[in-house]
DNA sequence: GGACGGTGACTCCCA
DNA sequence: GTCACCGTCC
């Protein structure tokens, strides 16, 4: 392959570079000094912790220009981690700016999966056990080609899907493969999940891959683990090559990382870990928190430097998030802290329900427009963010900011090479490149029609077995053979000679790849597919195809574009424009707005119910590091909202506010009114009526509910005590009579016994029974509990 | 092969 | 309520 070269290793600075070294190094100017501690700290492991918006990645990166100034590694000899291609890109160029040229190679520098990769294909031969290895031309699944495999093999074992979904196998094994449990090294226990099915499902899927040469995502670390561990001499190779070791994101690692670094580091320990315990947000995904917490305990002797100093936030947003952060247990501790003027307090307000909230937001947002905060000075929509914890949230402000005309952007949401369109497109080329790629065959065949149903498939897949051959070849057989009908079998030959033309096209290194695509893509007929479909999402279908084309041109030849697009292909956030960054606070980690919205904050939403019940006390302890990532997201301004009621799977819900607001320090609070609930403001008022009509009693008992919890109580308090500019006296709501229950009553049933409300919408009640289990019944069939406690 | 209806999901999503 | 996916029917 073409990664095999290691010609990268000696592209080293030029020496009259690295004699400056001795003079003073101009790119040292301006670090503070725990961030200059953090860059020459250089030999021996180091954890630098480095709470948000500290300058991290200036550390990282002038570290590294440190090294390679000091003549203390060569680029070849650094291996620096990251968890995104994004973040790589952003290293990569910020160490050019750096070191003032562009830095040939770096090749170390990268994804863990990337990395992972270039490993591999040097020692594919490796990987597997007697009867079928890698070879180096392995290529990479993604999600969506293992669940298609997975599910073959579940059928194969003749299995219900429905009773064994396939998706849930992939996340189970995902699972493992995160914590490094190969097949031969699953506990028992662990092996009977998935209905008994799991060890095994896991041991064919594995053995599959092995003979499609194929690896997807969580093998490519496990595979190096299980690599370093059963070939000593192989690991020693790598351990002498990489010098020196830093990793981004550390928080994030899961099992099989950790395994991979410690192994890399054990001889020389030259080892840099980055990250903020308080922002792991990825423990659903694998990521162990543990990890940095022990790092001292892993690496005896190491030094931890704290990057304290914060440049992106104001105090009092830093404060607040604090605050709030201190709730949880075993962290390593940090204290933020900053020289920028004290700005404004997190303000905070609550709302009738969720369109309300939207409908608050953007009229904040165009009172910004129109300069009304002159404190703020001029804000521009690119400046502003609302970050939501599920993605159903962001719909009220798409619907809301749609009818005001204000523009505004989804970042998240299918990426790029998801598409149906560009999958598809992918596999024609994966297919002309290795024309042994069965699973993209599959994809295809019929992909525009071409009368290959599943019948045909199974008679192309028994010939494949026969033979002992791929499904492309056994296509050509089948044609030579005539083994099907007339229609298809014309069809089917076309495209095997389609195949076969571009495949001898692909290899003839004369010809241009971009052609060459395209006239796959046209002659193949999926460019007219799409043309002839006359649903509205064609014309961008085929847009993503030109522009698939054109990335094309970037690179050498087809293989190499597989190759990136695999483990490389971001998501394309291009677009620049004066729009609202609507996304979820996952997707925002890493990112800083001056203006943030924070909506949502009732418990069940934020903190999410589901992370709870899962994890528990962990569960909600990430939840918590979450609000403080969405906190610390804001330069200048950070807004918290909750809506006391909300649209759940198409039923009215009422909610409470997060237990995360009880826990903001109130000094660094300012509780808005929210209008229309408390001293007029009739034109909320209207709208209060409009959402009033039809369902008066669920609207008393969720009134009376939100604002009777402790929680709004306190800040109401609060607010009044400090004598707040915005504070108007509440008008106090009584449950009237009428409203019998509320959420959280305990009541009583006379098929289902006793249980918790848990939601009201009209005359009907959504229950959590005891023994019963979640119900929806009609109010007129419950009473309250004997034991009944008004809270 | 395409249109339709039934069914289940519905916290976050990197590579 | 809404979307995606699957199976069924013509």
């Amino acid at each position: 392959m073409q990664l095999l070269d290691d010609s990268d290793d000696f592209e080293g600075v030029p020496l009259s570079r690295r004699a400056m070294a001795a003079r003073p190094a101009p790119y040292l100017d301006g670090l503070n000094p725990a961030q200059r501690a953090a860059v020459e700290a250089l030999d021996g492991p180091v954890l630098m912790l480095a709470g948000a918006g500290t300058g991290k990645t200036r550390a990282l990166t002038t570290r590294i220009a440190h090294l390679l100034m000091l003549g203390k590694a060569r680029p070849g000899q650094i291996l620096a981690v990251t968890f995104t291609n994004k973040a790589a890109r952003e290293m990569k160029l910020r160490i050019a700016r750096l070191l003032g040229e562009t830095v040939e190679g770096m090749p170390w520098l990268g994804t863990f999966h990337s990395i992972s990769v270039k490993i591999l294909r040097r020692h594919a031969e490796l990987i597997g056990h007697d009867a079928f290895h890698l070879k180096p031309s392995f290529i990479i699944l993604d999600t969506d080609d293992q669940i298609r495999l997975m599910k073959q093999l579940i059928l194969a074992e003749n299995l219900d899907e429905k009773r064994w979904p396939a998706r849930q196998l992939a996340h189970l094994i995902d699972g493992w493969k995160n914590r490094c449990l190969s097949p031969g090294n699953l506990p028992r226990g662990e092996a009977a999940a998935f209905d008994g099915w799991g060890g095994r499902l896991y041991a064919a899927y594995q053995d599959r891959l092995l003979t499609l040469n194929a690896v997807d995502f969580g093998d490519l670390l496990m595979h190096c683990v299980l690599l370093f561990q059963a070939h000593p001499d192989v690991l020693r190779q790598w351990q002498e090559r990489f010098r020196y070791i830093l990793v981004d994101e550390y928080q994030d690692t899961n099992v099989a990382q950790y395994m991979w670094l410690r192994l890399l580091a054990q001889g020389h320990r030259n080892i840099c870990c980055v990250g903020d315990d308080d922002q792991s947000i990825y423990g659903w995904r694998g990521a162990e928190v543990g990890n940095i917490l022990r790092f001292e305990k892993d690496f005896p002797g190491a030094q931890v430097i704290r990057l304290e100093q914060n440049y992106r936030s104001t105090p009092q947003i830093l404060a607040a998030a604090s605050g709030l952060i201190a709730a949880n247990q075993g962290r390593l501790g940090k204290t933020l802290w900053t020289e920028a003027e004290p700005g404004e307090r997190v303000r905070l307000i609550g709302h009738w329900d969720s369109e309300a909230e939207a409908r608050w937001i953007g009229d904040e947002i165009e009172a910004f427009q129109g300069g009304h905060r002159a404190a703020l000075g001029p804000v521009g929509l690119d400046q502003i963010a609302i970050l939501v914890r599920a993605s159903h949230q962001m719909r009220a402000f798409e619907d809301r900011f749609m009818t005001i005309g204000l523009p505004y952007r989804v970042i998240g949401g299918p990426r790029f090479y998801e598409r149906a369109e560009i999958r598809d497109a992918m596999a024609y080329f994966r297919l002309v490149v290795s024309p042994a790629d069965d699973l993209a065959f599959e994809r295809i065949v019929n992909t525009p029609k071409r009368g290959i149903g599943d019948k045909a498939l199974q008679t192309l897949q028994g010939l494949a077995r026969q033979h002992g051959v791929g499904l492309l070849e056994a296509a050509r057989i089948a044609v030579e053979e005539r083994q099907l009908g007339g229609r298809s079998l014309a069809n089917l030959r076309d495209f095997v000679a389609g195949i076969g033309r571009w495949h001898a096209d692909a290899l003839d290194s004369r010809a241009s790849h971009v052609e060459l695509a395209e006239r796959i893509l046209d002659d193949s007929g999926y460019t007219a597919m799409w043309q002839a479909e006359k649903s509205p999402d064609a014309p961008g279908r085929l847009e993503n195809l030109k522009e698939l084309v054109k990335a094309l041109e970037e690179f050498d030849n087809l293989q190499g574009f597989l190759e990136h697009v695999a483990l490389v292909m971001d998501r394309d956030d291009s677009e620049a424009a004066e729009q609202v960054s609507i996304m979820t606070l996952h997707g925002a980690k890493g990112l800083e707005f001056p203006v943030v919205f924070l909506p949502g904050w009732e418990d069940g939403l934020f903190p999410n119910q589901r992370a709870m019940d899962e994890s528990g006390t962990k569960g909600l302890e990430e939840e918590r590091r979450l609000a403080y990532v969405g906190i610390t997201r804001a330069e200048r301004l950070a807004t918290i909202s909750f809506a006391g009621n909300r649209r759940l799977y198409g039923q009215w819900q009422s909610s409470m506010p997060s237990r995360f607001i009880d826990e903001l320090p109130a000094e660094h609070v300012e509780v808005l009114t929210p209008p229309g609930l408390y001293g007029g403001g009739y034109g909320a008022a209207m709208a209060f009526a409009g959402a009033n009509a039809g369902t008066e009693m669920h609207d008393r008992a969720a009134r009376a509910d939100v604002y009777n919890s402790p929680g709004w109580k306190r800040m109401q308090a609060r607010a009044t005590e400090r004598k707040s500019p915005v504070h108007r006296t509440p008008v106090t709501i009584d449950a009237e009579p009428a409203a019998r229950f509320n959420v959280g009553d305990r009541v009583n049933h006379a098929k289902f016994g006793e249980g918790q409300i848990m939601g009201i919408a009209e005359d009907t009640l959504t229950v959590q029974f005891d023994s019963a289990g979640f119900k929806t019944v009609k109010a007129g069939y419950v009473h309250p509990a004997a034991d009944d406690v008004p809270f």
